[in-house]
DNA sequence: TCCTGACTAGTCAATATTGACTAATCAAAA
DNA sequence: TTTTGATTAGTCAATATTGACTAGTCAGGA
């Protein structure tokens, strides 16, 4: 559902075709959706088949024939539907490298560090790409925001984890000295 | 991949039935994943297939026969060699509530904040359920910990965002008072 | 000029995921 | 007591998603 208000949205600015749209999507709002190149032809060809969008062939030079989307009425009302639906609800995000951490006493903690400090330099790192991007037009901004905010606090919280962790080695380690 | 050491892990600690899967991954850790039950049952047959894990039919009472899956010792190195590779990675969260935030300014503000503060309710409500988790033993409390932590950060964000609306909209009301 | 590797644009068969269903058991109300 | 609704346990056909592929274009170097 929020992939094809995703696709209606940046329809709706400009018509587009399927290439450019996820060429587009990859590059600004990886944040936000995972979309494939095949998913985003299939949904789109989905929406045209609802009428929510026209296809039209277009040869540019003589580079391979495009398929051109825009959006019809129905297509609008679709987007203003799927809009107020997206911002009324709170869609709680998951978390698969929580589930790493359910299982954390599984690992001796000395490895179990080590396995969470490379996942700090990972998140560090995309932390300092985010700060990186570059300005974007009107709301698309917040996204950015967003993403910003999110990573300075999973980072904030993964240094509490490992801080606890050490704490736990350094004890055992003193246990270890007195035994 | 990770559903596959979600599930793993599990039956490392006792052996379990697919029902009996389903219900406590549902029930403790649906901030991690959201697995449905048939989903469930064709993880688990694959890695029996892959000789990770054994099942066995039990018959309990009259109750329906029980397929119950137990680790092999395959099992558990398949489980040791995701754990690490869990931890070490740094996996982003993708947030779906972001696209509709991308196009906020298709909507007339008053309305958009409005949106908002639906959104933001469920949010609170969520924050207060998480709140009310009692603790749960070993590793298993960090994700707890980190949903609470996610949940309020999250708030504060969607605050910040709601203010600078509702700013917006205020020196928008002014003008027309000027005008 | 001809080759190589990167980019453009899209297809399709294989996989993964789900919703809707069956079918039995149990508790408790009518 | 028999009917209703909740719980247990699992199946399967329909949908959704993906990875691997085709096939043309273009730019630049040998």
């Amino acid at each position: 559902m929020d992939r094809e208000l995703l696709l209606l949205g940046l329809l709706r600015r400009q018509e587009m075709h399927g290439y450019q749209l996820h060429e587009f999507i990859n590059q600004n709002l990886a944040s936000c959706v995972n979309l494939k190149k095949s998913t985003a032809y299939f949904l789109l060809d989905r929406m045209a088949e609802a009428g929510w969008m026209v296809e039209t062939e277009s040869q540019e030079g003589n580079r391979p024939p495009r398929r051109v989307y825009q959006l019809t009425p129905a297509g609008e009302a679709a987007f203003q539907r799927l809009l107020r639906a997206n911002l009324a609800a709170h869609e709680p995000a998951r978390f698969a490298g929580d589930i790493g951490l359910a299982f954390l006493d599984a690992l001796p903690p000395a490895e179990a560090r080590d396995c969470l400090l490379r996942r700090r330099a990972q998140l560090a790192a995309d932390l300092e790409a985010a700060a990186r991007i570059p300005e974007h037009a009107g709301s698309m901004q917040w996204v950015i925001d967003h993403l910003r905010h999110h990573l300075a606090s999973e980072l904030e919280w993964l240094d509490r984890v490992i801080a606890q962790i050490t704490t736990s080695i350094e004890s055992h380690d003193h246990e270890e000295e007195e035994s």
